[in-house]
DNA sequence: TCAAAAGTGTTCTCAATACACCCATGA
DNA sequence: TCATGGGTGTATTGAGAACACTTTTGA
């Protein structure tokens, strides 16, 4: 006896919004770059119909990792699309997953291989469906928890300046931060760790290195200090 | 031709956490007793499952109104529970929404013809599946939001007084507040306006009535001041 | 020597907190 | 008249925002 045998069922599908940070100091987006149907030759998020045999984290993880060969990447729910029309060939739910990562030239390599693009914030064109929609969601979400939360790291190399830093803060703020008090408020969450070495790559006076001291975090988070939304 | 034919399909459910909050100024959680399988006799949150026709949105606001007699309620997605395993029958994905709603007489005889019924927030049964999980990841969104939104007035009436909205504050928080400091912050908001009217059923001084000032509130959204999370 | 980025300190404002007494009234 | 809950004001603290100059060094 099937007790829901009467029930629906649907496709689900997650669509990952990622975003990358690169060298430029710009904000990207990853989209891609349609070569079969539906929707041949336009462009939309990455995403995958999620299988009978994982979750839905499982599912965006899997394609994140097919994109990029990244794995432990710093990845949320946003939230799902459910309207009826909003595939309208099909009925199906998306659950939109945003992540964040740091791009590298493996990482670049990877992605165009797999017929994928960076794109600048600044200037993000037409995506199918309902997938500007997902991606103005999950800047408005990134914003807001980086408030809170010292989120920037996952999308920096291992040694950065401090500069850098504000960089790329002033690309998810899309505005510019005043550098005392970025830096002041940065070193008072306690979680950077100053280097002996300097980056002179952006000026001849050259910044100091810092790396983030992951275990200071992690313990700040055990004992209360919830940045989590 | 269907492109999507080899893809998987899933059943996909909504749970709603339902918060009510009553003359009694303590938070409850509408919890249902189910009286057909799966899961007879046992204690879940309300819920449904989707159909083809609907949206997940649709969902939660049919069942909610089927429970409550409701429409116009806050309601939130909180996230997608989609563990290969949560649910050891079928595989099902559930979208959990939270909601606040305010409890009176009307209310309470659909709910208990409906075989539900209102549990304190501080003496929750077991429910099933991740149903218990659901709660506590509602409460915290709850607290967190509370922080930035002047949520509550959902969950009274119309007319209420600044000690009945404090008191809701404090059982969302589950700890006292200072009502000098509540007081100040909660006119600071500007959004609720002071009636000639005294309520003196708690107290012989009586109590001053507020309304909230929806179109307030509205503007003060729109010119950019984002409380949203 | 100078252009260009890195680095530093102080003041001001505002919001959050802590805290103690008077008021109005029905019983 | 008094017990009960309603209502008010002030001082302190800390975080965030505004703001200008010195340092370093390769070109």
């Amino acid at each position: 006896m099937d007790l829901y045998r009467d029930k629906d069922k649907f496709y689900v599908a997650v669509d990952c919004i990622i975003f990358g940070f690169d060298d430029d100091e710009k904000l990207k987006l990853l989209v891609f770059n349609r070569k079969i149907d539906p929707f041949k030759k336009s462009l939309s998020l990455i995403g995958s119909f999620v299988q009978i045999g994982e979750s839905v984290s499982d599912a965006s993880i899997r394609i994140l990792k097919e994109f990029t060969g990244l794995q432990n990447v710093y990845m949320k729910e946003l939230k799902t699309y459910s309207s009826v029309d909003r595939d309208p060939g099909y009925r199906c739910i998306s659950v939109a997953q945003y992540a964040l990562i740091r791009v590298n030239d493996t990482i670049k390599t990877l992605v165009n291989q797999k017929g994928a693009q960076w794109c600048e914030i600044e200037d993000i064109p037409k995506l199918i469906l309902d997938h500007n929609e997902m991606v103005n969601d999950s800047l408005k979400r990134i914003e807001q928890i980086t408030k809170f939360k010292p989120i920037g790291f996952e999308l920096l190399p291992k040694k950065f300046t401090i500069p850098k830093l504000q960089a790329l803060y002033e690309a998810i703020y899309r505005r510019k931060l005043d550098p005392r008090n970025f830096r002041k408020k940065i070193l008072s969450f306690g979680v950077i760790i100053k280097l002996d070495e300097k980056d002179k790559t952006t000026s001849k006076k050259g910044a100091f290195l810092y790396k983030f001291d992951h275990k200071k975090y992690t313990i700040l988070q055990e004992s209360g200090y919830n940045f989590e939304v």
